[in-house]
DNA sequence: GCTTGACTTAAAGTTAAGTTGAAGTTGTAG
DNA sequence: CTACAACTTCAACTTAACTTTAAGTCAAGC
């Protein structure tokens, strides 16, 4: 049997991705890796998808929700095993979006040192009370937002102006 | 009565700060904000409560949590109503943790470049793989690390080498 | 052939940060 | 005085990304 030929159990592939059997068995159910069974049913693991699985990892810690990550693995082709060129175009993709979030940090940051001193806290004005970037609102159960709570063509007052 | 004594229902109180009531009585639970009553066991908010919510929302858009966020108004002084420079301590402080935050995500962007695309994805060796920030780890549920997995002694292979 | 560790599925539990709903109470405008 | 909007509490639901547990099956060494 080839190198190219390995398979392993998912007690394998675990522990070669640092990862728990419990998490591959929920990223196959999310369809976001497979495997083939052996006559007894037991999953088994081609080699390939250990770089597969790392990715996904690699991706989580830039911030993607699994939905995100599937949803760019699909861009992969499936009829055969990715090349280091196919990797290269995900990482290539992430880049960019990576980089909006540090650009986006980057003006909370400079909004921070000014905005919480001053008096200016306001969901109508203030850029740092309305940051509304997908990092924040990621992960936690429900955020619906509220709408219709000012209207700006009303002369009034800013409701939601802070002191 | 002057601007100084006056009291919001909650329902004003949110709509002052565009969020919801439940989120106020929420918020309340967990010793973040804070009201006093009527005779009628309603919640009556003081108006300087308004900048303490608006800090809060502020801070959870720039990435922490309600838990971290109570720790640190723990720092203000409950004696009396937080001055300008009280507030400008807090974000002080979460400038320097925003700092870390970006310098880390810059990191990962180098790593990514150059990273995916390499054979080196290991849970061992790839700071890609690594970065165990707690941006990613953090209002998912539980995410316990395993340890015990590789033991850097034992002159084998790295098992968490992708191909 | 048996024991034991690794595997199987399915359902229920976990955390954060709230929302939603039910059932009842308060406050206020008319 | 009465409607009715706004308030009260408490319990259950939501999402993401898994983990844990239960009850049973497979595989490999002795």
């Amino acid at each position: 049997m080839t190198a190219v030929d390995r398979y392993l159990t998912i007690g394998e592939a675990a522990q070669r991705c640092g990862i728990a059997t419990s998490a591959l068995r929920f990223y196959e159910t999310r369809g976001l890796i497979s495997s083939v069974r052996t006559e007894g049913n037991q999953r088994r693991y081609h080699i390939s998808m250990l770089r597969r699985i790392s990715v996904i990892r690699a991706a989580q810690n830039l911030g993607l929700t699994l939905e995100e990550i599937a949803s760019a693995l699909a861009s992969l082709p499936d009829n055969r095993t990715p090349t280091k060129r196919d990797w290269e175009r995900l990482s290539t993709r992430w880049s960019k979006q990576l980089d909006e979030r540090i650009a986006q940090l980057q003006k909370l940051r400079t909004n921070l040192a000014t905005c919480i001193g001053c008096g200016c806290l306001s969901m109508k004005s203030c850029a740092l009370y309305n940051a509304n970037d997908h990092i924040a609102s990621r992960g936690n159960g429900p955020r619906y937002l509220i709408e219709d709570l000012y209207d700006p063509e009303s002369g009034e007052e800013d409701p939601t102006q802070v002191n």
